[in-house]
DNA sequence: TAGCAGACAAATATCGACTTTCTGTCAAAG
DNA sequence: CTTTGACAGAAAGTCGATATTTGTCTGCTA
């Protein structure tokens, strides 16, 4: 299984068997970088990991590596290797990122529109609704198949992995702010139903706009209650 | 010496001395897969490579993993790593995108305008055009540190890292596409010159049409001699 | 003759030990 | 009292060897 495997962010939750060990120090890291379980900044020691993951220190290093690439651990020639620091420049800078890029995915997307890729975006809108506890990990990536399930048919792979990056970046913050903050007083249901209603009826700048105030009214939503802003 | 160093991208040649093997292999491998030595889709074996660069084997796979942020290697689990293949699908893509991210740097870039920004951006197109060999690994350089330094204000890391990023994957087709033909029947020395003074200007529109044709011009040129297409 | 099973060869992935580099502390000098 | 230098501990980086996996080739069977 390819590390980054951007088709089926929608496919139903993996399996956990993993094969190699790198595969599992990879989701593990990810992870807890994500959730916010090793902090922004913070140093990330081989040895530490390597006893709390139980592996050996290759698959760690190996997994730390392929990390950089998703922008969550940054790498420090002779001197190891640490979380991305956070702080509200970069929160805003990927917020805007995103705005832009997800954007031109979209409109591309639904330029592109059949019927494989309008059923595809129903079902993931469907599975993540049907899932009820909006805290537990399978939620979020449910969420985060949806988003990129209507991002999905712009026909630009690369395109479509910028957008996967920044939307893990985006997460992390989430998390920063307190997850039981989010998704809480407002009804991010509807506006997911919103924007594939838009989409499915081939609406761009309805569904473009719709998106686009998704991700604002959220932006804003985390800038209020307050981020983290160490290191 | 980090890795992803965006900010010095237009800096002075950078000294050979490399600290860390893998940084060193790093290096080799990527200038190997950018100039063709490495060609599309060819497997990457561990062992050749090690013997090419006389290292072990930690440093070759971690520089591969590296690679991978760069889109320029693809890592499969279990069965080793590859040069990303080309084809013109994927020129396309890159291309567009670029015209896409670039347009977007400039124009931020040229909007938080400054001396500093001005100067740099000067003196880097004046390093370039003082050397002649249009031919030589320094030339490379120098022509991403120009266009780097171009959009090196736009405030945002990331999409700089983006811009890199597809800088490079663009410059491996030059390659493919046979060193020579590029750069020989046009004046890429005038036009360069022509989107700075626009940029200098403060003039956004007309520096981000004369970036954009630059680019399509090239990337006409190099549909037109033709690409390579194998897997 | 086509297809499948098993074994052999090659290459990847992983481990554990060794070397190099860094970091923090303590003492002596200015 | 601050600063500089060296030492010791810790951590990163690297190497060589081993274990697992994959791909291929052969030979048997239907």
């Amino acid at each position: 299984m390819p590390v980054n495997d951007l088709h089926d962010a929608a496919a139903l939750p993996q399996t956990t068997s993993v094969t190699s060990a790198t595969q599992g120090a990879y989701n593990a890291i990810r992870r807890m970088i994500l959730v916010g379980d090793l902090r922004p900044g913070e140093k990330l020691k081989i040895d530490v990991l390597k006893a709390r993951l139980d592996t050996g220190a290759s698959p760690v290093r190996e997994a730390l590596s392929l990390l950089t690439s998703d922008q969550l651990v940054e790498r420090i020639d002779q001197r190891g290797f640490r979380a991305a620091p956070a702080c509200q420049r970069n929160f805003d800078e990927i917020l805007k990122l995103r705005c832009a890029l997800e954007d031109m995915a979209l409109r591309q997307s639904i330029a592109n529109a059949d019927d494989a890729w309008e059923e595809h975006a129903v079902l993931s809108l469907h599975r993540m609704s049907r899932e009820d506890s909006k805290t537990s990990d399978t939620y979020e990536d449910l969420h985060k198949g949806f988003h990129m399930a209507l991002l999905a048919n712009c026909g630009s792979p690369i395109l479509l992995k910028f957008c996967s990056q920044l939307y893990d970046l985006n997460v992390r913050y989430r998390y920063l702010a307190g997850r039981s903050l989010d998704y809480k007083s407002r009804h991010v249901g509807d506006e997911h139903a919103e924007i594939l209603a838009a989409a499915v009826k081939r609406d761009v700048g309805l569904a473009s706009d719709r998106l686009l105030s998704h991700y604002q009214k959220t932006g804003a939503f985390l800038r209020q209650s307050g981020l983290v802003s160490e290191s």
